[in-house]
DNA sequence: TTTCTTTATGTAACCGGTTACATATACTAT
DNA sequence: ATAGTATATGTAACCGGTTACATAAAGAAA
C-alpha cells in the first residue's frame, strides 16, 4: 500500500503548510507562476491580477527565500572580499564603499582578512569560495599559486583592486602605486631635501608595498639624489613598527632629513616617535605617508600624504565585479587618481634625523 | 504528446549534465541517499563504501552546493552583526573574532554598520535579515522601536553585545559600561583630582554611552564631588570631536584637572588637541578613554583607560548565537571582566584645563 | 467566419541537497 | 530452521523558488 501517496496528497492538501509563492498563488487565485512573473517580470502580468497578487504577499508578509532563488538561478547574489586587514582604515572604507553599492544592487559581501599573509589569504579565498560566491575582490596581484589555481579552476570571476596589472582575470581597479609615492618624493625634492630615510612595508610579501618603494626610488634617481641601501628599512604596517623603524634609522641614517613612509599607518608611528624622542616635525625632519587615512589628517601636524580613493575604488570595483559575472568576457582596467595633500608635515630640510642623536637611542 | 517526457528522460539519461551528489552516486556505484550520509554521518555508512563515495568525490573535486543544503535544511549557516562602525578597531576586532569563530563552526558572517543611527540601524538588520540570516548579533538594548518588532516578528535568534542587559531576546555577552568608567573615575580620584570634565558620546542615541556618563557621576558622588553640568561635553565618537570638545571644555571648564572621555577615540582627540596647545599630559592635565584601543597605547602618553576583551566578547557571542539558533529558549547573560590600563595620561592634579587658557580658544 | 498573432496564464520539471520510510542483508536467539 | 533484530542501502518526496513549454483567450487580418 503506497501510504507515502497519501501522506503527500494530504500535505498537499493541508493548505497551512503551503509558503511562499505557492501560498500567495493559493491567496490570490493564480499559478506560482504568474507569482513568480509579478515579481521578476510584472509587465508580463495584467496590472489588476499583478494587484491582487501583490496585495497577497502583503498580506503574508512574503519574503522571499534566498536559498531557494539561490538554487534556482544557480547564483547566490553574494561577493567576497579578501582583504589584508580590516583594521586599517584605508580598507575599512573600501569595504563600506564595496558593500554599500553592492547592497544597491541586490548583492551580499563576505569579508575575508589574512593579515598580509599568503597562506592566510589562500584560506580565506577558498573558504570565501565554498561559502557560495558569485564574485570575489582582492588586493593586488601578487599571491600564492595555490591561489591563483583555485581561482582558475573554480573559474571565480574576480577584481584586483589597488593595483593597475588586472592579472589573469583581465579586471582591476586601482592607482598607480609607483606614480602616489614619486609625487610625494618629488615634493620633498622639489623643498629641497637631498637625504632621506625609507620606511617602506614587506616589499617582499606585498605589491603594493614594492610599487611605492619603486617610485620612491625612481624620483630620487631622476633628480640624482642617492639611496643608501642602509637608509631603508622594512616594516609590517603597524603604529608600532613605525616608531621603532624610526629610530634604527636615527642611527643608521642620520644625515636623513626626510623620511618617506611605506604608508600613514608607518608614517603615524614615525612621527609619534620623532615627538616622543623630542624632534619638531617638520620643523626639525619631514615625513611623509600615504593613503589619506582619517588619522592622518587628526595627527599634529597633519601628514602630507598621498590621498587614496578608496570609497570610489569600492564602488568602481563593485561595477566592475558585477559586469565580469553578468559576462565572463569582461575586462576592465579602472585607473583612480591619486591627490597629493600637503598637510603640513613636510617642509624645507633642516638637521634632520641627526637632532635626535644617536645618543638617545637605547 | 508528451514531448517534455521525452526531453526530460534525455536530459536524465545524458549522464554529463548529473552534478554534485547524484554524480558522486553514479561514479561510486551507490545511491545518492548514501552519499549524503557518507558526508553528514559517515558511521551509518560501510567503510568500504565510503572510501569510494570519498575517492569519487575528490575525483570531481566535489564541493556541496551551499544553497541546495541551505534549502533543503531551512538554514543559511550565517549569522548577521549590525555594529555602528568598522573604523573603531574595538568593533574591528570584535567582528574579527566573531567570524573567525562562526567560521570554524562552519557558518558564515554577513556585515551591517549603521554609523549610531537608529534608522540605518533598522535598514541594516531589515536587509540583513532579508539576505538570509539564522541569527544576528546587535550592539547594545537600545534601538527603535521598528527594529525590536522586526525582530520578534521575524523571530530571528539574536544577541546583544557590549552591554548587560538581555532585553526582550534574553542573550546578552558583554561588560558593565558603568562599572568600568566608575573604575577609571575612581583612579582619578584616588589620584587626587577632585575637578573633572567629561566628554561622553551621544548619550541620548547610544545605552552604552549613557551608562559609562552615569558610572562617572556615581563615582564623583561617591566621593563627595560635584560634577558641574557645563562640564559635560557630548560628541559622536571622531577624534576630531575630541579636539573641539577639549577646546570647548577649556572655555567652560578651566579649572577642571582631567577630563574623562566616552571612549578612547574622543580621549586620542582631546590628547591631540591639549598637545597642540601647548599643555603636557599628564603634567599639566590628565586624560583618560574607555575601550583600550591598539591607537590608545601607540600615542605619547600611552592612554590610561579602560581594556574591553572585545576578542573574548566576538567568541563568547558567536558560542551564544550559535547556542541560541539551536535552542530558541536558550538565554545567557556572560559578564566579561574590564581592566583598568594605566598608560600614563594621568597623573596627580595639577593646573588642569586652566593652563591652556580660555585667551588661545578662538 | 476562419485563421493567424499576440498576450496572459497554467503545468510541471528543475536546481542539488537531506531524510523518512521501505527494503534487503546479516546476525542472534530460540 | 525460524523468527526477530540490527545494520546498510535505496527510493522518492521535499525544501521554495524559476522557467520552458503548453494552452487558452482575445484581437487582427483575410
Amino acid at each position: 500500500m503506497p501510504k507515502s501517496k497519501i501522506t503527500t496528497s494530504a500535505r498537499r492538501s493541508d493548505r497551512s503548510r503551503r509558503v511562499g509563492v505557492r501560498r500567495i498563488a493559493e491567496i490570490a487565485g493564480v499559478s506560482i507562476a504568474t507569482v513568480s512573473r509579478t515579481f521578476n517580470t510584472p509587465e508580463k502580468v495584467r496590472p489588476e491580477v499583478r494587484r491582487r497578487i501583490e496585495d497577497a504577499a502583503a498580506f503574508i508578509d512574503y519574503a522571499p527565500n534566498v536559498a531557494a532563488k539561490a538554487l534556482s538561478l544557480s547564483r547566490n547574489f553574494r561577493i567576497g572580499a579578501a582583504i589584508p586587514t580590516i583594521e586599517n582604515s584605508i580598507f575599512a572604507r573600501f569595504v563600506q564603499a564595496l558593500g554599500d553599492s553592492l547592497r544597491d544592487a541586490g548583492y551580499g559581501l563576505s569579508l575575508g582578512m589574512f593579515e598580509y599573509d599568503q597562506e592566510r589569504e589562500f584560506e580565506v579565498v577558498r573558504s570565501l569560495i565554498a561559502s557560495g560566491i558569485d564574485g570575489l575582490a582582492l588586493s593586488g596581484t601578487e599571491r600564492s599559486q595555490d591561489t591563483c589555481d583555485l581561482l582558475a579552476t573554480k573559474g571565480v570571476p574576480h577584481v584586483l583592486t589597488s593595483i593597475l596589472d588586472p592579472g589573469p582575470g583581465g579586471c582591476a581597479v586601482g592607482y598607480d602605486n609607483a606614480l602616489g609615492s614619486y609625487m610625494v618624493a618629488e615634493h620633498l625634492l622639489k623643498l629641497g631635501h637631498r637625504r632621506f630615510a625609507v620606511i617602506a612595508g614587506e616589499t617582499d610579501i606585498n605589491d603594493r608595498a614594492r610599487l611605492r618603494l619603486d617610485g620612491v626610488e625612481k624620483a630620487l634617481a631622476d633628480w640624482g639624489v642617492h639611496l643608501p641601501r642602509r637608509a631603508v628599512k622594512h616594516a609590517a604596517f603597524t603604529i608600532r613598527n613605525g616608531r621603532t623603524a624610526l629610530r634604527e634609522l636615527a642611527v643608521v641614517a642620520p644625515e636623513a632629513t626626510a623620511v618617506i613612509c611605506g604608508n600613514d599607518v608607518l608614517a603615524v608611528g614615525a612621527l609619534f616617535e620623532a615627538q616622543a624622542c623630542g624632534l619638531r616635525v617638520p620643523e626639525d625632519l619631514s615625513i611623509v605617508g600615504f593613503d589619506g587615512i582619517d588619522l592622518a589628517s587628526e595627527v599634529e601636524p597633519p601628514l602630507t600624504t598621498v590621498a587614496v580613493p578608496c570609497d570610489e575604488m569600492g564602488r568602481r570595483a563593485a561595477q566592475t565585479l558585477l559586469s565580469k559575472i553578468g559576462n565572463p568576457d569582461f575586462t576592465a582596467t579602472i585607473q583612480l587618481e591619486l591627490a597629493l595633500v600637503a598637510g603640513g608635515s613636510a617642509a624645507e630640510p633642516t638637521a634632520g634625523l641627526r637632532a635626535l642623536g644617536a645618543g638617545s637611542v637605547t
